[in-house]
DNA sequence: GTCTATACTTGGATAGAC
DNA sequence: GTCTATCCAAGTATAGAC
């Protein structure tokens, strides 16, 4: 479906970076086919030309990240055993996540999707596979707890994601960001009292020495 | 301050009144003067008269909103004495904000804080007091519950406040404000779990029937 | 495939009549 | 205080040259 023409797909891949960029430095409101082309390097009409329109842009940007982004998750994820080990996991590519923008095209796009009329079918059926992940780790979680059973994992999906997405809005305006560090120390504080003993066979604390190490920081622009 | 002219505190009045449904129904990309002054059925000059710009006007708008929820949740609150009673509160004051559309408010110009250059200081100003808000509540709770003092109430705060935008984020798109009933059911259920009986001195369930009224649901436009 | 040029539309903001 | 008229900037989208 991708022509082959190497030039092609070199427009193609900046005008898609181009647009994440954009989406998360100025929002779905500046996200105009000028701006994005004059951050990709080529002239706006490309953009018509390639994706038909702005709106087919922002939503095959969408399409990319997330692709590339729910196999990271799938795999990190995939190795967690313990509920400490799931929120290291879960720190460490959300934290990710947070840094580079991929948090802020969805929410920017879900916001989107409110107000602009046929937008709102195309972003839902985007978010159905993050929906499906944190359902996953959700019914995960609840195998390792006690009091696992008491909701359904689909509704416990549903406020994992829309507290992801909140804290992503925060960390938007005003110090956000640096309370989610904390929070995850929360988080293992309390994952540390509801997870029984995994087992007297395994090391005291293995997870802890690689996952607590000091993760570099990208600064906001 | 507000002049005593009867006729410009109407304008006013209706112009504050549109600017919170244009946000609501089009977002803070569609929220125009021209768009605001059309649902007020007054001339699109005089958002600049009264309020110097757009952003002045949308701003005006979620303090007049705040001010009025404001009030409405403290006096909520302050009644709730179990944690039962509390999450009912919540329940109560946060549907009929989500049916109004008065959060959508707030999420739009937060989203909009993360783009428009000097937008943040202000929303984030604006923000405070729902932060206090949540913290009271927040803390409230904690002294009814076995485990406080695990979590820091700014940071559970945070994250209160996070989810319920986060929340009001998925109804936009999809299916979220169906699930958001269920929601508070379940919060039930883990708040009955958590709760230590409250005395044998009170009657076993006088907080049940005056909150468990359905509630009449409005729908979005 | 990519660019320039352009038609058309919408929005922010101001001047001046009433 | 409110309206009409208007200027100007920015955006979507298309036509046609290269």
């Amino acid at each position: 479906m991708t022509p082959s023409d190497p030039r092609t797909a070199a427009t193609r891949r900046a005008l898609l970076d181009a647009a994440t960029d954009a989406l998360r430095e100025v929002g779905y409101a500046g996200a105009s086919a000028r701006e994005i082309a004059r951050r990709a390097g080529c002239n706006q009409a490309l953009v018509f030309y390639h994706f038909d329109s702005v709106t087919g842009l922002l939503l095959a940007a969408l399409d990319d990240v997330s692709e590339r982004r729910l196999a990271e998750y799938r795999d990190t994820l995939a190795g967690a055993r313990t509920l400490r080990e799931l929120v290291d996991a879960a720190e460490r590519v959300l934290a990710e996540d947070v840094d580079a923008g991929h948090v802020a095209v969805l929410t920017e796009l879900l916001v989107a999707a409110a107000s602009v009329p046929g937008l709102d079918v195309e972003v839902e059926a985007r978010l159905a596979p993050w929906r499906a992940l944190a359902q996953d780790a959700v019914a995960r979680a609840f195998e390792l707890v006690p009091l696992a059973g008491m909701v359904p994992p689909e509704e416990a999906a549903h406020v994992v994601v829309a507290t992801l997405l909140g804290l992503e809005l925060l960390a938007g305006a005003g110090d956000g960001l640096a309370t989610t560090d904390r929070l995850f120390d929360r988080a293992r504080t309390v994952a540390a009292l509801l997870e029984p003993e995994p087992g007297p066979s395994a090391g005291p604390d293995r997870a802890t020495e690689a996952s607590r190490a000091p993760r570099p920081r990208t600064a906001r622009p």
